[in-house]
DNA sequence: CAGAGCTCCTGAATGC
DNA sequence: TGCATTCAGGAGCTCT
């Protein structure tokens, strides 16, 4: 389940890669995508790739015309082949980059692929929040929207309205670090745990990145590297261990229909 | 409008 | 062993 380090290592290993690359041609396999992919995709033929950046969790490709918008969903994996490489079950789109392919794979269909001439004026662009690793993200911000909600903390740092890009495993994490219960009202946070939380999200989301990302099941990124983030997790899939710092069970709970882990007594 | 809950999907894990 | 059921989750959508 790839979330925002993921997606940040993804777009810096395909900066690296295929920056100034021409797109040659492209292959669409799936026909029944509803709107995931759009039918546009199958027009860009010999356009060079200007930049690829992240935006919260998208994965956008600027070519001369347009973007490309890539969303991996849970399931998704972008990864590069050879031509000669066989096709797999969900082997969705192949952008035929010269001697090789960047094929976009997607099991549970949860992800995107799209063209959008303008992703500024795409309305699921103008709706995100600010990025938590933007220097925009700070103290004031954080703590203005907080006070505004009254919704529990988990589901707050979850809403891409407020912030973007931290899925179910990091939100567990970052919630952990900061030492702050999942089900907590959001506007009865105080400036102090709101400070810890400010710092928990970049420390947790920065020390993803440099260990490339979490890998379970289907992640995989670019070049096939593994991440190693998930030697770090500290409740997240830990239900009835001892937590690191008190030896209490952590416990787990269903949030918004979301697996929920937290050590009672550390977090209040 | 706000907030809770449902929904899409498939493969892995679990249950009997 | 083998089939049936349950679970996982990003984000948009639907209900209340």
């Amino acid at each position: 389940m790839p979330e925002l380090p993921e997606i940040e290592n993804i777009c810096r290993d395909m900066n690296k890669i295929l920056l100034n690359k021409l797109i040659l041609y492209t292959t669409i396999r799936c026909n029944k995508f509803k709107k995931y992919v759009s039918k546009e995709i199958k027009n860009i033929k010999n356009k060079k790739i200007l930049d690829i950046k992240r935006i919260a969790k998208y994965i956008i490709i600027k070519i001369k015309s347009g973007y490309i918008v890539i969303h991996l969903g849970m399931s998704g994996s972008l990864f590069l082949c050879s031509k000669n490489e066989k096709i797999s079950k969900h082997d969705h789109v192949d952008l035929i980059i010269n001697n090789f392919i960047l094929r976009y794979n997607d099991p549970r269909k949860f992800g995107l692929f799209l063209w959008s001439k303008n992703i500024y004026k795409e309305k699921f662009f103008l709706r995100l929040g600010i990025d938590p690793l933007n220097k925009k993200f700070n103290l004031y911000y954080l703590f203005n929207n907080i006070k505004k909600k009254k919704i529990k903390i988990k589901d707050f740092i979850m809403n891409n309205k407020f912030i973007v890009g931290i899925g179910n495993i990091y939100s567990n994490e970052i919630l952990f670090k900061s030492k702050i219960l999942p089900y907590k009202i959001s506007m009865n946070i105080n400036l102090y745990e709101c400070n810890k939380l400010l710092c928990s999200i970049k420390y947790i989301l920065n020390k993803a990145i440099k260990y490339n990302g979490t890998t379970i099941k289907n992640f995989i990124n670019i070049n096939k590297k593994i991440g190693n983030f998930q030697k770090f997790l500290k409740v997240y899939k830990k239900e009835n261990k001892k937590c690191i710092n008190c030896n209490f069970l952590i416990k787990k709970i269903i949030q918004k229909g979301r697996s929920t882990f937290f050590c009672k007594n550390c977090q209040k």
